[in-house]
DNA sequence: TTTCCTGCAAAATCTTTGCATGATC
DNA sequence: GATCATGCAAAGATTTTGCAGGAAA
């Protein structure tokens, strides 16, 4: 829902891409690996290893996968370049990197809500200052903080009834 | 050091006005938060809470302070506007705030230092971009990773030596 | 059947908190 | 003297790891 960026056309799906990633390193294609990149490709929304873990089956339950595990895989799809990872006020959340353009993130600190945004403009100014310094980019990560304009309109109307 | 930054011209000195701050709230002006504040201010490296505390008297010595404190006269500091601080691989990272420009950072990620600049025309690029989506903006953190001048050239050194 | 993987529990980090004692206003 | 702060230890929160049994190739 906080996406308003288009997937790219990849030739394999993030089910085969990590097959591929799988056999290349001699490891094995498990039925939790499996259980996992489905659960974790069926939804686009941003996640932590938590809120994963809480939308799996139990403990006791078929296809339960144990929490060791699940951030064990949570680093293999990073590793093959299926998710991205970064920090947001001391969690790890996690997003689809395969199939999905470059892209930085609008942050509302009401809401807890990440929002995309794609900007070329910002790619060149970060290029730009690397290459001032003498830096080799390898990527970047940029967070803007602030409250969307959901949350701002909720506040006004709360706002006025506090008046009344 | 890794620093090109200029200090702002401040009618208070952090310690100053730490005091002010702490009368505001009805706080109390204790050894600790001295002796802390100067540590601090001292230097203008980045630092963790746990780098921070391997420097400060052990248990035993003149003006220990426990790491619960530590980490309480941290927080106090961000929320006094002296210092900032922002995730970094897993850690909290804190840094100099008061008396200082707003910036962003470079991260090495081979000798894992932050270089500093500023940059204008990201603010405005960032301001356009939460227009664009409504959002009210409160700030922003952008670190631009990748490998820095220094240990691009070691590497290629190292490469030619390989060779002989 | 060899090697890798999983689940479990324990450990490792990093940070916060309850509480009794002690310092500051 | 009243209140706030500190140190200590314990608890939280999150993530990693050692190990024995189990599964994949």
């Amino acid at each position: 829902m906080a996406s308003s960026l288009q997937p790219l056309a990849t030739s394999l799906s993030p089910q085969e891409r990590f097959q591929e990633y799988l056999q290349a390193k001699g490891l094995r294609q498990t039925e939790q690996r499996k259980f996992l990149i489905d659960e974790v490709f069926n939804q686009h929304e941003h996640f932590d290893a938590d809120e994963l873990i809480e939308r799996l089956p139990r403990r006791g339950s078929p296809n339960y996968v144990s929490s060791a595990t699940v951030y064990r895989t949570l680093r293999e799809f990073v590793d093959a370049g299926l998710l991205k990872s970064f920090q947001l006020e001391g969690r790890t959340v996690y997003e689809h990197d395969y199939g999905y353009p470059q892209h930085d993130h609008l942050y509302c600190t009401r809401c807890q809500e990440l929002f995309e945004f794609t900007s070329d403009e910002l790619i060149a100014l970060r290029d730009r200052v690397a290459a001032d310094q003498g830096f080799r980019v390898t990527g970047h990560r940029l967070i803007i903080q602030g409250i969307c304009q959901k949350c701002s309109q909720t506040r006004r109307k709360k706002r006025k009834q506090d008046l009344v």
